[in-house]
DNA sequence: CGAAATCATGTTACCGTTATCGTGTCTCGC
DNA sequence: GCGAGACACGATAACGGTAACATGATTTCG
């Protein structure tokens, strides 16, 4: 490579006159487009490759109106749920030239707000994040934007444009008849208290509203803040459990603390699934390996990945409804007595 | 808001006619920059507000040479260890204007290097990306480019740049020493066989160099291939407590594989960390919250990032050296025996 | 064999912002 | 009461590409 320090910055016009033919050549060459003679391709190439050139995104995406990017907004990354979307999602637009750039909201709607704004300032092809619920500021921006939007993760509500996921009223409503079908009555909820989490909320709803439905009531349920642990899930059982002895299923709003929950379960010696059945929410990979299988819900998150980039990318047509209902698939694993 | 549907895209044209100032005095107002009459910065504002006009970074970009960004590059996100390091990122850079765009490799030299090009084509104002070993390419376009590059995890070679890490030999060397000094003398490993985790190389490379000197070897390894799980700790575990029985020590290449490990050995009864002692490497949150605390290092993952960004945003000046060696700290946890 | 189509390349006019410099209006101190 | 700054704003020229059209050279084919 040459050594020589370029103090001035590449442009197109470096790597015309260094190959002698115009800047539209080279820009030509260097994006496979229109017609452009083998003999000159090579030599823009090799001069190209020497200089060390880099083509300039910002000029191009402002010539060309057109930006590969793809904005995707969640809530978290150390939640263990979002990288496997963001799998999904990188999976499916590999081979569209289009490339996602994430932003993360911490759970809060104004920062929500702010990293859309910054995202949309990019002039991205389109929008992919999370939940339907989204502050006027947000609806706002996205119907100006004039762009696809998908909204990931659920579909208990009403999208902007499209909207990708799971109903969590049905995945708590589901489990919920599982657990009844098992035999057990005396149910514990343990899961977040955190206002933004409405999935978390709607799950929980569709579970009460299916156990009203025959009768049952929670008997206890226990609130925490902040992420979710291992750890956390043994202190709330503990203290659900202390609380009320006699209960039979803990239904947890997700794998991590159900599966802390399990953890301390067992080494009290708790008789499972027989006397207590636990269950938890996703469907991550974390529970294989555990010392029982934690029963689940599959919360289809790389399917939600790959379709929402499909529509994106319009490798696939946007419904006419605008949604795109993905059925939660419950995981009996061993936390709960066969039917 | 507004529902006239905007088919043409906003620009600083529309607001500046809507509010009666040029174009150059909405776009001083839209940046707090020059003077502007607090009177004619409300009249703007409000036009803004109500057109709901986004700022083109595409342009201001291209106008201004200079772009918000850093460029971020990892080889994975379902590792748990580079969210944190994100986490680090993004918490120093919050006060900076500036914001991190991510791009994976999944350990892929090449892949590497694409991402890298497509990073700089937005020419970042810096570029954080883990790891000192890149290809020749790779390095060229580092050099080219003209900005901040800062290599992290890793310490043990030479920085392009600037490198923030910690030193996986000593890493290794030193956890070596407390498995020695506790006593354990027939040790196992357990690791990644892929030759692109350098830092995993180095780390089992301190290692052994450091039983060395005190006359031991190891006594078995077992390599697997691909992301690490639970369930994988536990099947490799098997296989070489099987092969040879009397180990007395498992030394595993990082925590997820050790905690599968760790279920693994309490539910065959082995007496830990009496008969048995076992350690990982990274620290992550996972740990808290399994019957017994796994030995491990802690990897400074978020310390990493917060150094690393400090100095990307010039919050910190670049280290003579080029080096920012963080010390690796040793978790004694409950899985090896106190000397 | 000549007109039309094709190919390979160049020219020109933007894309939407910001840097820079210029201009008119106040304010102020002596 | 007047020159010098400060202040508030506008006009113009980039920034580095690409779209669209133009041009000369070749090929095609009735």
């Amino acid at each position: 490579m040459n050594n020589k320090k370029p103090r001035r910055p590449l442009t197109l016009r470096d790597v015309s006159e260094a190959s002698g033919v115009s800047e539209m050549t080279v820009s030509r060459v260097l994006r496979n487009r229109g017609d452009v003679s083998a003999a000159t391709r090579e030599k823009v190439l090799t001069a190209a490759r020497t200089l060390g050139y880099v083509p300039n995104k910002i000029a191009g995406g402002l010539a060309s109106k057109r930006v590969n990017l793809v904005a995707v907004i969640i809530p978290s990354l150390s939640n263990m749920v979002f990288p496997d979307v963001l799998g999904g999602i990188s999976a499916e637009l590999d081979d569209t030239g289009l490339q996602p750039v994430v932003g993360v909201t911490n759970y809060s709607p104004s920062r929500e707000d702010t990293v859309l704004y910054d995202m949309l300032s990019w002039r991205p092809s389109g929008v992919i994040l999370a939940g339907l619920e989204h502050s006027k500021v947000a609806r706002a921006m996205l119907d100006n934007a004039g762009l696809p939007v998908v909204e990931i993760m659920d579909v208990d509500g009403t999208p902007i444009d499209t909207a990708v996921g799971i109903s969590h009223r049905r995945a708590g409503a589901e489990i919920a008849t599982e657990i009844l079908n098992a035999g057990y009555r005396r149910i514990g909820f343990i899961g977040t208290h955190m206002p933004e989490d409405h999935r978390a909320r709607k799950r929980l709803a569709g579970f009460e509203e299916r156990l009203g439905e025959s009768g049952v009531q929670l008997v206890a349920r226990e609130y925490y803040q902040g992420g979710s642990s291992l750890q956390k899930g043994r202190e709330l059982t503990e203290r659900i459990m202390t609380r009320e002895p006699d209960l039979d299923f803990l239904y947890y709003s997700n794998d991590m603390i159900g599966a802390g929950g399990l953890l301390w379960c067992l080494e009290q010696g708790y008789d499972i699934p027989g006397k207590l059945g636990l269950a938890g929410f996703n469907g991550v990979e974390l529970l294989d390996g555990l010392p029982m299988r934690l029963t689940t819900t599959d919360a289809r998150r790389i399917d939600i990945g790959r379709r929402a980039a499909r529509i994106v990318a319009s490798k696939e047509p946007r419904p006419e409804n605008g949604m795109v209902a993905l059925a939660p698939t419950f995981l009996p694993g061993d936390t709960i007595r066969k039917a």
